[in-house]
RNA sequence: GGCGGUGUAGCUCAGUAGGCCAGAGCAGCGGAAUCAUAAUCCGCGUGUCCGGGGUUCGAAUCCCUGCACCGCUACCA
């Protein structure tokens, strides 16, 4: 039979910041336990990764930092590197998108659509900061609505009315970083239509089988909005250079590049390997399967964008599958990179082995929804499956060995009926195991492999091997032999998902040629001899305690009463008395109140000021209907520039005293005329 | 308020071409055993499948509606 090809990519994490445990979950451990897999039973198979280094967001932080774009790539690069090295993710190739073969790659992609003319370029007009001497990015354009007249309008979109915009219509613009009015510039660039390629693209969606649910839907809802023209270059510094000689200063957007890192990225793994060439044989392929692990947020750019891009430059093989994973929340809540609540990997690391987190996440991957991550789920998982169920299973077995027989494997006598079942029972576990992995159904896959631990655990009670040894020896001999035999399943068993617990094993029963070389098919088939002399016995899976991780749950529990207090004061800076007295506060008697429809806390007020009447808006619904308003002495900022509220008028501010969910309204102590000063 | 998602045993989650008396792991309770990291093995769940309607011979699974929670968003001048 040919050996199967495969090439697996995982997203390209980005360059900015460390790798936490969505990421892992999301994209790097499901396709490492595949690859992991796939190599076992044969297949030629390679994983491809990198990072991706380029767009606005690495060049703001590295202005932030006052440092090169190049030195944040830099240090992340190794970062990211490292920790999935030590988590035993095995990637045959972690590239960055910053190499020339990169460039040349991107570089050669681009030309070719351009020569196709499958590029349209089109003549924009952009917002151009003088003082940072660049083209504003949308989210780096602050102004004022030009239909709503609001402030607070992003490049893109108006916060207040919600409309589309164009950032050239904004109103006093400003540029986001150094608050400078930028002017408009024309400027050009080239665009995909991606639109011309819906119709292909979508039946070539819905052509293929066994693509989750989530995919396919999120792909249907962007048809149902209908694709558009989508620009591939930048007015930037920091990227791929567009290679033209009209097109000098520009770059290619990150979403351009990005997904051609996977082919830079087999490409050096090629011509690292000596056969610079062999990069074809995964990517032009027909026989080659092309599978990318990605998290949900990633699901346009490999379902959608990336396969125009290949289907337009053409030899290239489409995605087999793009396999998306939901969000993992971690306790109970949403891992947020900005505020730090997160777990990392490289802190993890430097606390705990590999492996129990490797089994936690894989048992939790959140295949169909968002799932939860816990320190004490975590720490569940290891105490009472890792160690008490599988780690026990080797550990009764090994000592039992070692005192009894001297650490020799025992010469069996004959099988008997139950026997025979139990090591039946125990194969079919693991084909089913096997089977899961291929439909990328990795929970019911390590459930599967459990199984086979909790079924040797029956089998060692029920037959009882530490009173046949006194009566029985060779039925004790037969007993253990065959726990041996299970144990060096397990090893095969576990390997894609705990490939450091699996290589202990292996080290225990003195089997260490086979690590890093395990082979499904002649693995299983090389019995254990009677008379083999096994290794050492030594604890697979430490117990982990509270004090480990207490500290853990206190540190996230810090971060996020932080983060609130961070919330409550933006810092108050000192003023003086004239300014205190420029604020004109009058008491005013609430004369009529109601809600404004469709609205979740605005209330509109009639007020009595002392001189006539006011219409004032606030956002106190939640606390006060209207009937508690009437008849209130309240207080209001009387001297505030009138504003629009949800098209409704509001002449002043009420006062209320707010804490994180409450509200309080400001009234006076004593019946004291409408309009008489606070002060 | 808008968009999207979710709501199944104490916990984490499975469960749609609608149909075996609704499941798994862990936790819990009772018992057995003592080789083993006080680990293991056996036994034990009448769960309003969020509520209410409807379609159907039959729905956790389809439709409508209500509620709750989460995310994004708007509003909270």
């Amino acid at each position: 039979m040919r050996k199967e090809k495969i090439i697996v990519t995982s997203a390209l994490p980005y360059a900015n910041g460390p790798i936490h445990l969505g990421h892992l979950a999301g994209a790097y451990l499901p396709a490492d336990i595949f690859v992991r897999y796939k190599r076992l039973r044969g297949a030629d198979i390679i994983y491809i990764c990198g990072t991706d280094e380029h767009g606005v967001p690495i060049t703001i932080e590295a202005e932030k930092k006052g440092i090169s774009p190049k030195d944040i790539v830099d240090k992340y690069y190794k970062i990211h590197k490292e920790s999935f090295e030590k988590f035993g993710i095995k990637f045959d190739n972690f590239s960055r998108t910053t190499l020339k073969i990169h460039y040349e790659t991107s570089q050669d992609f681009f030309l070719k659509l351009y020569e196709k003319g499958f590029l349209k370029k089109k003549r924009t007009k952009q917002l151009y900061c003088p003082k940072c001497k660049r083209f504003l990015a949308d989210r780096f354009v602050e102004g004022i609505c030009p239909y709503c007249k609001k402030k607070g309008a992003r490049g893109d979109q108006c916060e207040n009315c919600g409309k589309w915009l164009e950032q050239t219509k904004i109103l006093e613009p400003k540029c986001k970083i150094c608050l400078t009015t930028p002017i408009i510039k024309e400027t050009y660039h080239w665009y995909i239509p991606l639109g011309n390629f819906q119709e292909k693209i979508k039946n070539w969606i819905l052509s293929k089988k066994g693509w989750r649910e989530n995919v396919i839907n999120f792909c249907l809802g962007w048809f149902n909005e209908g694709l558009e023209d989508r620009a591939v270059t930048r007015d930037l510094e920091w990227g791929v250079p567009v290679p033209l000689e009209e097109a000098k200063g520009k770059v290619l957007y990150v979403w351009f590049d990005a997904p051609i890192g996977y082919i830079s990225s087999t490409k050096e793994w090629a011509i690292k390997n000596g056969t610079p060439d062999r990069w074809k044989e995964y990517w032009k392929n027909p026989d080659a399967k092309l599978y990318h692990f990605i998290g949900k947020d990633n699901i346009v750019f490999h379902a959608i964008f990336f396969p125009i891009m290949l289907m337009g430059y053409g030899e290239f093989n489409l995605p087999d599958n793009v396999i998306a994973n939901e969000f993992l929340n971690l306790e109970g809540q949403k891992i947020s990179t900005s505020r730090n609540f997160a777990v990392w990997l490289d802190d993890y690391l430097s606390k705990f082995p590999p492996d129990p987190l490797r089994y936690a996440l894989t048992t939790i991957l959140p295949e169909t929804r968002d799932t939860d991550f816990s320190w004490k789920y975590f720490q569940e998982r290891n105490n009472s499956e890792l160690a008490d169920i599988l780690g026990n299973f080797i550990n009764r077995t090994l000592s039992f060995v070692k005192v009894n027989y001297d650490g020799v494997v025992p010469l069996p006598g004959e099988f008997n009926e139950n026997d025979r079942e139990i090591l039946d029972r125990i194969y079919t576990f693991l084909d089913n195991s096997g089977r899961m992995i291929e439909n990328f159904e990795f929970r019911k896959a390590i459930l599967e492999v459990m199984n086979i631990a909790r079924l040797a655990n029956k089998y060692f009670n029920d037959e009882q091997p530490w009173k046949t040894i006194k009566g029985n020896p060779e039925r004790c001999r037969t007993t253990i032999y065959l726990c041996l035999e299970i144990t060096r399943v397990l090893a095969l068993a576990i390997y894609s998902f705990m490939p450091f617990s699996s290589g202990k094993i292996l080290k225990m029963l003195n089997l260490d040629k086979w690590k890093d070389k395990l082979n499904w098919t002649e693995f299983l088939n090389e019995k254990l001899r009677g008379g083999h002399k096994l290794g050492e016995p030594f604890i697979l899976f430490k117990k982990i305690e509270d004090k480990d991780i207490i500290p853990e749950i206190k540190k996230l529990e810090g971060v996020l009463d932080m983060s609130e207090k961070k919330e409550e004061k933006p810092e108050p800076e000192l003023i003086d008395i004239n300014e205190f007295m420029k604020v004109d506060l009058r008491v005013a008697r609430v004369l009529k109140a109601e809600r404004v429809p469709k609205t979740d806390k605005l209330l509109k007020m009639e007020v009595d000021d002392g001189k006539g009447k006011r219409q004032v808006i606030a956002g106190i619904s939640e606390q006060y209907s209207p009937e508690d308003m009437v008849g209130k002495n309240i207080v209001i900022v009387a001297n505030l520039k009138p504003a629009t509220i949800r098209g409704i008028q509001s002449n002043g501010m009420l006062l209320a005293a707010v804490s994180d969910d409450d509200l309080s309204l400001i009234t006076v102590e004593k019946d004291i005329p409408a309009g008489s000063r606070v002060r």
